[in-house]
DNA sequence: TAGGCGTGGCT
DNA sequence: TAGCCAAGCCT
């Protein structure tokens, strides 16, 4: 087990949080402690850059103003706000738990941080930065920064990417938080890794605790953190189906178990699946296919056509996309029992929520207009 | 435990 | 470009 004297962890303490009282970055989730502006910005901050939360935050605030106000807003609404955040079970877990503590524990926050855990979307770090932040519990918050910060200053070498190195992570920073401000040492680590000790292009010359850092001091320090590689993203192609009405676009809501779940976007054809069912059909049999498969229920014989404007593609986690546009024009409203979905104006686009894919798909829509006129 | 789940910045 | 990374959690 890896350990400092009591000397060493004391003026460790020391060095970090006197650098961090002068340095400590400004921030709209800072001006107070209050648990509900601690618990958004964390929810918001989870895998996401402090520069993008900021605005998301200044408007989730004046929109959801209290856990009441969030418990009780309708998801449509959340997610509009959510919109171009990404991960969007966040805001949809946030509104959960907001109805657990509305009912559970009538409004009032636990303080713990094994109950604050148990509300949906509360895991081991956001639990412990609300504990300390929020309540000056003395536990340790281990987010992608720690894990940088920490194996560095200890060299230690167990992978990040493994859930069991978290349970070391905490044993070794239970033995240096600072009972008195945890909460400040929690965000001074977060600052440390925003500034000086980060992932590329670090400045651990001119770092506060440079002194206390063996990897630097050894030279050793792009040994760490160890962290596994990550799974390349999947190809997957679909055709995007624009499909015109005299009163607007057919719009789909994603299922809500899927990925982008409850947002909304043109619909979507699996030209994989098709071409597997299909191996012997060209680009033009494909489409045809796509066509009864989508319209399957209508008697109008409905043909899509190709357009000419350029593919669009998207990257996320685990997959990458590739979309091909593809429309029909029709007559009159569709029949929609069997689909999720509705048709929906120009002027109506801005009150749902759309994933940036489906932004790309109609910047691409558009680039047809500018060349038809 | 490993894979699903978004987006944007940076190199 | 393609890959890596950013205040992770759920199943």
């Amino acid at each position: 087990m890896i350990k400092w004297s009591d000397e060493k962890t004391k003026a460790f303490q020391k060095a970090l949080l006197t650098w961090y009282d002068t340095n400590k970055r400004d921030l709209p989730w800072r001006k107070d402690h209050e648990p509900y502006h601690i618990w958004v910005s964390e929810i918001m901050l989870q895998q996401t850059q402090v520069n993008t939360v900021i605005p998301y935050y200044e408007r989730f605030m004046r929109l959801f103003p209290s856990v009441n106000a969030l418990a009780n807003a309708p998801e449509s609404q959340l997610l509009k706000a959510w919109e171009g955040l990404g991960y969007y079970s966040r805001v949809r877990n946030m509104q959960r738990a907001a109805q657990q503590l509305v009912q559970d524990y009538a409004g009032r926050w636990p303080h713990s941080k094994a109950e604050l855990q148990e509300l949906v979307g509360i895991g081991p770090y956001t639990a412990g930065a609300i504990a300390s932040i929020a309540f000056q519990q003395p536990e340790p918050a281990v987010d992608g920064n720690a894990f940088r910060v920490f194996s560095q200053l200890l060299e230690i070498d167990a992978d990040i990417t493994k859930p069991q190195t978290r349970a070391l992570f905490e044993k070794v920073i239970r033995q240096i938080i600072p009972i008195d401000r945890p909460g400040d040492f929690n965000q001074a680590i977060m600052d440390l890794g925003a500034s000086y000790m980060t992932p590329k292009n670090s400045d651990n010359a001119h770092s506060p605790v440079r002194a206390f850092n063996q990897a630097y001091l050894d030279d050793r320090l792009n040994e760490f953190p160890v962290r596994s590689k990550r799974q390349k993203p999947v190809d997957k192609h679909y055709f995007a189906l624009v499909i015109r009405t005299p009163a607007g676009f057919l719009f789909q809501q994603r299922a809500s178990n899927a990925l982008l779940a409850k947002l909304w976007m043109f619909p979507l054809i699996d030209i994989d699946s098709l071409q597997e069912a299909n191996p012997d059909l060209d680009e033009s049999g494909l489409l045809q296919m796509a066509g009864k498969q989508f319209f399957e229920d209508t008697e109008l014989q409905i043909e899509l056509q190709y357009l000419d404007v350029p593919a669009v593609s998207h990257t996320f986690t685990h997959q990458k996309w590739h979309l091909t546009l593809v429309s029909a024009d029709l007559k009159s409203k569709p029949d929609l029992s069997h689909f999720s979905g509705k048709v929906v104006s120009e002027d109506e686009f801005e009150q749902l929520a759309l994933p940036t894919v489906q932004k790309k798909l109609w910047a691409a829509f558009q680039t047809r207009q500018i060349k038809l006129f």
